[in-house]
DNA sequence: GACCAAATATGGTCAGACCATACATCGCGG
DNA sequence: CCGCGATGTATGGTCTGACCATATTTGGTC
């Protein structure tokens, strides 16, 4: 019941050139007290101050765009370049979309998170009372919505807004990434629930816990709607 | 209150060769059912497939090995090459540390997110009753340490224990990918507390919980322990 | 001052070469 | 036949240099 460990990471030998340079870069920004926003310098340029080819400085800033720290745009001006980014959402979305294209993950074990990470943002959303405003406009949507995909676009929008509210940008990441990896199962999930009525009843009333400042009710009508969604045995990939 | 969005990704121009070739890869995962320990085929070879060059599959190799998906071993032989393997916490790791160092997250959020999966954890490994064994051999490591660094291990351990005893692969990564975020702290902690009786105190409570199959109990306790540790408003980064 | 063309800096990509590594193979000696 | 070392070879790791695509900057022209 853990990790498989087959082909155990790298072992011990000299470290990659790009290894390497992403350290050196790490380096740099907490030296340098980058932030985002902040420019790196050149790839042409980072290979000569490092004594390494270009090829190995991309393969860097391909580590760091991974872990959403820079985004690279061509051409020439103040916003060329590598800069500095703060997109921790994709890296986590990619590492759930692969782990479960892998089997090395299930969608429960997902889902597992999702219920955490919703319970606890409720929670706090209730103590904060922030963020009322944009559930409201997401509760609207979802009345409006004409199709599924519409109305988990707006249902998306809702926790996320919960998510926001409970002030743990980490949880928003988290969460982000978690919808996008059971995407295609909450819109088979409403397409087969035949009706959105008790999804919004539910999402009314966690709304309302939350515009109480009601945290354990708010948390317990979060599970109570995931169980809707979620219905016990019914998730694949058990 | 949410993510910082400068440099909002790339925009929607043609792909990048490497992300054609890392879309192909995923594809070929999922159609031939590979899993882990199957290979990759080789660089040279995959560039040829795809009709792009060696760095661009060099890139998209970089990226599945950043999210914990491949691991590349030069040689020869049926360990070498690209193979697949399942390492997400490795990514985890990563990304907490490369955004912590950008201030674009705070030890505060970090703190909050290992409370509830430490938490979530001892309310599953409660119900399981798995991993008894290796949390109290943890314990009794924690009783033999001599200093700080070991006795931070031995705690690692045992977190991590109740983590594996809740079967959710995905908490596993997320608490070893926290813990290494947090560890410098950890070590502090418990030198500053000037003794660690009472985080062992917290442990066997947490332990005896668990063993008891009290939920509710280990909830609290694992609540009580991690209110020791990171006193409020005592956590760098808030 | 407005506008258009050229220069330029940047990332994106490819091709080819060479190195380091580690297994596979072969051949020799026992 | 077995053991073992030398050689072969496939693999990733790295560098170099070239060229392309793009977007800004620059400067000239009206």
């Amino acid at each position: 019941m853990s990790v498989d460990d087959r082909a155990p990471a790298r072992q011990g030998g000299r470290p990659r050139a790009f290894e390497e340079v992403l350290a050196r870069i790490e380096e740099r920004i907490a030296a340098d007290g980058l932030t985002v926003g902040d420019r790196l310098p050149g790839e042409r340029q980072l290979a000569e101050q490092l004594n390494v080819g270009r090829s190995s400085v991309r393969e860097a800033l391909r580590v760091l765009e991974t872990l959403g720290v820079v985004s690279s745009q061509a051409g020439r001006g103040p916003d060329a370049g590598a800069v500095l980014t703060s997109r921790p959402a994709g890296a986590l979305a990619g590492l759930l979309r692969l782990h479960l294209g892998l089997a090395t993950l299930s969608l429960r074990e997902v889902v597992d998170l999702r219920l955490m990470v919703e319970q606890w943002s409720a929670e706090h959303a209730a103590r904060s009372g922030e963020g009322l405003a944009e559930m409201a406009a997401a509760l609207a949507g979802m009345d409006a919505a004409t199709g599924p995909g519409e109305f988990v676009a707006h249902d998306v929008a809702f926790h996320l807004a919960i998510a926001a509210a409970s002030g743990n940008r980490l949880i928003v990441a988290i969460m982000e990434a978690v919808r996008g990896a059971v995407h295609r199962y909450a819109v088979d999930a409403v397409a087969r629930l035949g009706g959105t009525s008790g999804l919004q009843a539910d999402h009314r009333r966690i709304h309302a816990a939350i515009g109480a400042g009601d945290a354990p009710g708010a948390a317990a009508a979060i599970a109570a709607h995931l169980a809707r969604v979620y219905p016990p045995g019914d998730v694949p990939g058990e």
